[in-house]
DNA sequence: TCCCTCATCACTGAATTCAGGGATAAATAA
DNA sequence: TTATTTATCCCTGAATTCAGTGATGAGGGA
């Protein structure tokens, strides 16, 4: 049988302490290694000849997201399984774009686990139907934020709005005519589809416009 | 030895078994049982003579918040120690005042879970350094919003502003005069000290006003 | 009892926003 | 190349908000 080395990372010692009893309990795992967080995963590849990386998305210092990059950069045919506490759709979005191999939450059953780990290490793809169907999710909601995809200067605007600048204030601070904001203000009202600024920032504030 | 049968609770599977590993090395725990939610904690103290409980906040039906006031009726000397992700200092704040025994975060070392452990059983109380400082945290939050407690009647205009109505609309909706809309608005803008209403509503979402 | 907060109502005038119509140059996508 | 988007600018008039000031009755707490 074929048997591999893995990584675990999580910042969730006990987490990364049961995920370690339920690895250990398969055949085909050989050497287990844990991490905290990312840098650290990146340092054991470097030490270890490692097959899997079964990470966490939320870590300090470097992040799932990013430790997926760096470690396929490091060794392109590395699998990596991500975890996740699933909070939100745009997460799921993202990893799955990334190329990671897996992706199941963190709730999941211990055999689900193991499954995935071995569809993986066979070469192929797993994620978890709620993975899928939170990945549909993020499709729709794309399509729906599409359509009102603010330009750059208008969400430059928009943040100084949210700021309480007055038209007048942004004009100056932008070095731009107040009509041009008021313009700008038009379109964005058009746009997000709200009906006075304080709307307009608040759907910005709550699909995350303003993190981008 | 004084020996303890315990519950702990979290709906992430991989959790509890790895927080089910490092109990089973204590020498003071007899036994174990496991739940993925709130209620059937509360079930399992209908079954089973429990001494401590050690609970996640964030689950699903019934979260660790009820949980700790729930299971404190059932058994008024039962110990809670409670674990959480530690996103926000409101709810450590709220843990701390409904009594728990302990609170650590979910990313402590397997020494201190245990040492927490000891500590409660013993009847102590036991809480992380880094929850006393989100504690005083909360403390300094909370008095800074304190200043700037709005009414309910402010708060019910403030939420009918962020959801885009005007003075007029907002004013047949709660079937007062224009007149007095608009001293609720000013009074608001005083209280948070926003410029305007985009701020104040910003304020109050960010705040976590909305939420009481 | 006295003071304070809350909720209600009123008026004025200045500032700002909103809705509506257009226009133009530059860059980008089809 | 043509069409679309982006960023810029302009004007008008109605609606709305903001700032300032003031008042009243009800209710709670010191």
């Amino acid at each position: 049988m074929k048997t591999v080395n893995i990584i675990i990372a999580d910042d969730h010692l006990m987490f990364l302490e049961g995920l370690h009893t339920i690895l250990n309990e398969m055949p085909q795992v050989k050497d287990v290694h844990l991490a905290t967080e990312g840098k650290q995963v990146m340092r054991l590849l470097g030490q270890f000849e490692i097959d899997l990386i079964i990470s966490d998305i939320n870590m300090p210092k470097m992040d799932g997201i990013e430790l997926l990059a760096e470690a396929k950069k490091h060794k392109a045919d590395i699998k990596i399984i991500m975890l996740s506490m699933l909070d939100n759709h745009r997460t799921v979005h993202k990893v799955i774009q990334k190329g990671a191999d897996g992706f199941v939450p963190k709730f999941t059953s211990k055999e689900e686990l193991q499954k995935a780990v071995r569809t993986v290490i066979d070469g192929e793809q797993y994620f978890s139907d709620i993975i899928k169907q939170r990945y549909m999710e993020s499709v729709f909601e794309r399509k729906k934020y599409k359509d009102i995809e603010l330009s750059q200067r208008e969400k430059e605007v928009l943040k100084l709005l949210a700021d309480e600048l007055t038209s007048k204030e942004i004009s100056e601070a932008l070095f731009i005519s107040v009509n041009t904001v008021e313009t700008h203000r038009k379109n964005i009202l058009l746009k997000t589809g709200a009906k006075t600024t304080t709307g307009a920032v608040k759907f910005a504030i709550e699909s995350g416009l303003f993190e981008d």
